[in-house]
RNA sequence: GGAGAGAUGGCUGAGUGGCUGAAAGCGAUUUCCUGCUAAGAAAUUGACUGGGUUUUACCCUGGUCCGAGAGUUCGAAUCUCUCUCUCUCCGCCA
């Protein structure tokens, strides 16, 4: 959520850098600021009414204590009573209005982005790896999944619907030797590892920014105020939510695997083949909470992190700067790695990495104080796929495939799967 | 699931209608004191927010907040209702 206070002080500012997103947002900037003046108008009437009104009862009190009447102090409060029927609605309405259209306005991108409408605007920062070179023609992961029955996707439709997959045998070892190798960089990169509730609440979802907007992404579970979590992001920003923390407490470096449940509208028709697009997936996330001025390089060192996992997996990948249009509704700067698919001979996003600044914190009010002096201040909130491990499944199927249809395991996990060099059928 | 108890500031914990934004203790900060440390003394110490002042900061002056929401009352931490959560016991269960 934007800071009130900035939009009433440099209005013109927000207004130009929200209209790098969408210029349709400026409107509602106006809107907000008029709503504003209303709001604050309506506020002092009431205050002043509440003002005389405390006064007014400190009065009779002291006259009743006395024994005395106090006939014309209780008449003058019947009025000022009636006066404050009216406001009193009118004012919490007016600010109803206002952080309703608030809690839909996204975060002002970084200023140094490339302003553009869709990810065809991305700039590419890099590219790491070399794209294989296969003398048969590669398959696309489903198939090779498929041949090495170790992708079952009939028999998750049945068990669930579509977008679930049965993954087993190997596949289901690779998976955990995945989620294995990344928890133990994760912890050598300094985060500690959590495992938290998986289901979280109405109130949490509203801290990360996914409530109220984007309530249809997620899996609400029936008459409980609780839903499965699109992404660890979730329960580990929250964690310190409603808390100020010390200035030693920061950075704080948290990660944790968890699946991921996602409802996927609105993607009807896309990815509908392979394990790219699941309503439940693995996840490893990575989430910083830091001070406002180190927020810049804690990003882009959690990118790294990211990186690291690829490089050690040796899947060649490039690192794209979102533009303005690409990003999340809470980031304000984002880089998205995209590892390369042979079978489908293109880029797919594996790790989004993001910086919230202090969007996700004010919303979750989640502060810190630099002395016992000092006010309390927003901290700012960061997160990454460290990584999506279905798809890295299937971006090791594409990249690692064999012509007689076996998958060689890359180095760096065989550790994890008891040395296990190849996976065949 | 059944029965009961409870929810107050960074923490512990008083407070059953006005003198309570909140006793007391702990913790924290500042100052004083002893040669350092330890001990001791004093003062300060919640969040959010409107307005004034102001480059900020500080300051001044209002308002709201004692789990959440609604109600009673001139006046609610305190009374009533609804909800949420926590704890204890019993039952069930990985």
């Amino acid at each position: 959520m934007l800071d009130l206070k900035l939009i009433r002080k440099e209005p013109d500012k927000v207004k130009e850098l929200l209209s790098r997103r969408d210029t349709s947002l400026v409107a509602k900037i106006d809107q907000i600021i008029a709503i504003d003046i209303e709001h604050r108008a309506a506020l002092q009437e009431k205050q002043e009414l509440e003002t005389k009104r405390n006064q007014l009862s400190k009065e009779v009190g002291a006259k009743k204590s006395q024994g005395q009447t106090a006939d014309t102090e209780m008449q003058e409060l019947a009025q000022i009573k009636s006066k404050m029927q009216a406001i009193s609605d009118k004012e919490p309405d007016l600010f109803n209005q206002q952080i309703a259209i608030l809690e839909g306005i996204p975060n002002l991108p970084a200023e140094d982005l490339i302003v553009g409408a869709n990810e065809e605007a991305n700039q590419e920062i890099s590219k790491w790896g070399e794209i294989p070179n296969f003398n048969f023609t590669a398959l696309e992961h489903d198939e090779i999944g498929k041949n090495l029955d170790i992708l079952d996707f009939e028999r998750g439709v049945k068990i669930a619907k579509s977008r679930f997959t049965l993954i087993q045998k190997h596949g289901a070892k690779l998976e955990r030797a995945l989620i294995n190798f990344f928890l133990d960089q994760a912890s050598q990169n300094g985060y500690r590892e959590c495992v938290p509730p998986i289901l979280v609440n109405s109130t949490s979802l509203y801290g990360t920014g996914q409530l109220p907007k984007f309530a249809e992404d997620v899996f609400k579970v029936e008459n409980e105020d609780l839903y499965l979590i699109p992404t660890a992001e979730v329960p580990l920003t929250n964690i310190y939510r409603d808390e100020i923390l010390s200035e030693d407490d920061l950075p704080i470096y948290l990660c944790a695997y968890t699946p991921n449940f996602r409802s996927e509208a609105g993607s009807a028709s896309k990815d509908t083949r392979g394990i790219i697009r699941q309503h439940q997936f693995n996840k490893i996330e990575l989430v910083k909470l830091c001070k406002a001025e180190d927020s810049a390089e804690e990003h882009e060192k959690l990118t790294n992190n990211a990186e690291s996992l690829l490089q050690a997996l040796k899947l060649p990948y490039r690192k794209m700067l979102l533009c303005t249009g690409d990003m999340g509704f809470g980031a304000s700067k984002c880089y998205d790695l995209e590892v390369w698919f042979p079978g489908q001979a293109k880029y797919r996003e594996i790790s989004s990495c993001s910086n919230f600044g202090d969007f996700q914190a004010r919303r979750a009010q989640i502060r810190f104080r630099r002395d016992s002096k000092s006010k309390a201040e927003l901290v700012h909130t960061i997160n990454g796929s460290g990584l999506a491990v279905g798809r890295t499944v299937a971006a090791i199927l594409e990249n690692y495939q064999n012509q007689d249809g076996s998958v060689n395991v890359p180095e760096v996990l065989r550790p994890y799967l008891g040395d296990l060099e190849k996976i065949e059928a």
